[in-house]
This record gives structure tokens, sequence and C-alpha cells, in this order.
DNA sequence: TGTTATACATAACAGCCGTACTACGATGCG
DNA sequence: CGCATCGTAGTACGGCTGTTATGTATAACA
């Protein structure tokens, strides 16, 4: 058969140059010719392993978020508190990754508009990410089951809303300056 | 001379179709001949207005902006509370036009990576609206001048998150439910 | 009324885009 | 050692892109 090659390694390589080059020089840079090239690659190994654009964005969306995920604090050592606290900071862009994910998560918005399969992954993302919140707020005991969703939503404006604005004025928003804001805004809270 | 035409006016039905197309159709579908169709003109007239695309883009944006700013209760009549509530509401995507302003910002921040202009026109932007809040919060008496800075910063992550969760997921956040939200983390602040 | 500057349409351009196709090199199996 | 087959490079192609150049109708001014 043929050379050997993890398939599933070899896509991931091509999505995170996909993630670099937009994160770098915007939507517009991410061509086909350039994200190959990114990779070291050429458009032939590009499409072999996606159909077509699209389909390279939306599985570039989908690795970053997956990048993300991973990072999560994972199994039983770690206590519900600890772990809401790094699910919330995760979605600031406080460092390299994390702020070519939120770049990665802007293109795509931009790029979905009247695109239902494109809204509906990012919906979708979006529902999933917050049900994760909403269970540790059960856990931790912030709120009932009947407003854990309230409470979820809550939380999640509060990271998402300063990630808006680290990304707007990166000068003014280091990371320190939004790990400190968001325990402001998570004290009341009792986090 | 020649035909007597308002050029304001027409760069503003050029910007104005750009957005409508950026929200409509996502940024990959403003090119100039589109944009130049859907405000019922060619390229022709396009350039006559705007030198090249960045200069489009640039114009959509401030003049969304400006469209967004015109709509702030202007004047002395209204007391500063309610010109707060009035400035956070305002960058909720609770209808077609304020939506379409998010949209729109959202393209451009994906366009304005690796593009220091843009990127500092997006920056001012937030900086001037921050302002304007961080004003209105001294002058209600929320916070003493020194840490109204902060407390505007709060106000406006508030509203932004609210925003982004209404953007990814629109059909869970109808223009009420945001205001509900937006008014339920507003109250601890005593407005 | 002739002149002239403007507003815009139309059309042409080179270049880059996404995509499809072909060819070849590598590799594990028989 | 072939041989089948996958991985990848290379290339060609039609279409669409942003941009530029040209033409023409219009209307204020002399």
């Amino acid at each position: 058969m043929p050379k050997v090659v993890d398939a599933e390694e070899r896509r991931l390589e091509l999505t995170d140059a996909a993630a670099r080059l937009i994160a770098r020089a915007g939507i517009g840079a991410a061509t086909m010719r350039e994200v190959a090239a990114e990779a070291g690659l050429t458009t032939g190994a590009l499409t072999h392993y996606f159909a077509d654009k699209r389909e390279l964005l939306l599985h570039t969306f989908q690795a970053s978020l997956d990048g993300r995920r991973s990072q999560r604090p994972s199994g039983e050592p770690v206590d519900a508190r600890t772990a809401l606290r790094a699910s919330l900071e995760g979605a600031l862009p406080i460092d390299e990754g994390r702020r070519r994910h939120w770049m990665v998560t802007v293109a795509f918005c931009a790029q979905a508009a009247g695109d239902d399969e494109l809204a509906a992954a990012q919906r979708d993302a979006y529902r999933e990410f917050r049900r994760h919140v909403e269970t540790l707020v059960v856990e931790i005991g912030i709120a009932d089951a009947e407003h854990a969703g309230l409470a979820a939503e809550q939380l999640i404006a509060q990271a998402d809303g300063i990630a808006m604005q680290a990304l707007f004025d990166p000068d003014s928003w280091p990371g320190e300056r939004q790990l400190a804001m968001l325990h402001a805004m998570l004290s009341p809270h009792g986090l």
C-alpha cells in the first residue's frame, strides 16, 4: 500500500496552518495556495484531505475548537470550581493559542453569514460550551438547576465581553489585565 | 459643471449597500461588482467615490459606526442614566440595524488582522465608545473618576458578551431576551 | 450656447482564485 | 521482486477579482 501517513495528523497540520494564517494576516490571506504553503505542502495535498475550501474552513474551526477543549482540565482530580475558572479563562485571548482561536472564530463568523451549515456549526459549538459551563455551575451550587442556564450565560457573557475588548484593543489588554478583570467580575458570584 | 449630486450621500448609499451585503451573505460576497449592484450602480461609480476596496471597507465600518452614534439620544433632555442604558442597548443586535452593525464589525475585525490601519480604526472606535460610557458612569455617580474606566469596561463587557452569544445563536436570543439579560446584569450596579 | 468638469456606464486588463487533472515517487503486500 | 495503491507535486483552466482606461450624458458657468 502507500506511504504510511496519519491522515488525521496531516489534516491537523493543514487546519493549523490555516488558523495561523487567519490570525496573522486575516481571512483574506487564507487562500488554498497560501494555506498549503504555510503547511509546507501544495494544493495537491490540500485537496486530497479536503473536498473544497468550505470544508477546510469548517474543519479549521472545529480543529481550533478541539484544541481549546483539549486544554480543559480533564478527569476527576480538579474540583468544579477550578474547572469553571479554567473554562472561562480559556475564553480569553491571553496567549497566542487562545488569541488564534478567537481570530478563527471571528473569521468563521464573518464567513458563516448566509451559510446555514457554517452558522449551525458555530451555534452548536456555542451551545456545547454553554452546556459545559451550566453543568459546572450546578455542580458548584452557584444556581439551582432551574436557573443554571442563566447563570452560565451570564458568566460566558462576562468572559466573552472581556475577550471582545481585548481583540479590539490588544495593547490595552495584556493577559494579566484580562484575568484581573474576569476575576473581579466573578467574585460577586463567589468564585 | 456636472450633475449635482451630494457626494456624501452617494458614499453612504454605497457603504450601506456593502454593509447589507456583508450582513446578508458574508464578507466574501462583498465584491466591488456586488456592492455596486446592490446600490443600483456599477463599479465605475464605486471607484469614483473610493480609491480602492480597502477604503470602501474602512468607510463602510466608519459609516456603520456613525449610524449607531446618531441613534444615541442627543442633547440635554435625557438624563445620564437613560443615556447609558440606551448606549449599552445600542451594543446589542436586537434589530436589523444593530445586527448589521455587529456583522460589519466582525467582518472588519476578520479583515483587520495584519492590517495596522484597519486595526487602529477598530481600536479607536472601541476607545471612543469606552470613553463615552466612562463619562456617563461618572455623571451618574456609579464610580468616582478613578474607577470609572473599570466600571465602563465592565458594563461594556456585559453588553458585548450578550451580543456575542446572540450573534452565535440568534434563535436562542430574541431581542427581548437580550434586553432582559442586560437589565438583569445591570441591576446590581443600580441601573 | 458653447465649454468644461463631473457622474457614471462600459469594457478591457492582468492576476489570482478554487478546482480538476495528470504524473510520479514511495511503500507495504504477495 | 513486481505490483497495486496511496500521498503529493505540478500544472492547466475557466472564472472571477480588483483595478484601470475610455466613452458619454449631464448640467452649471461663460
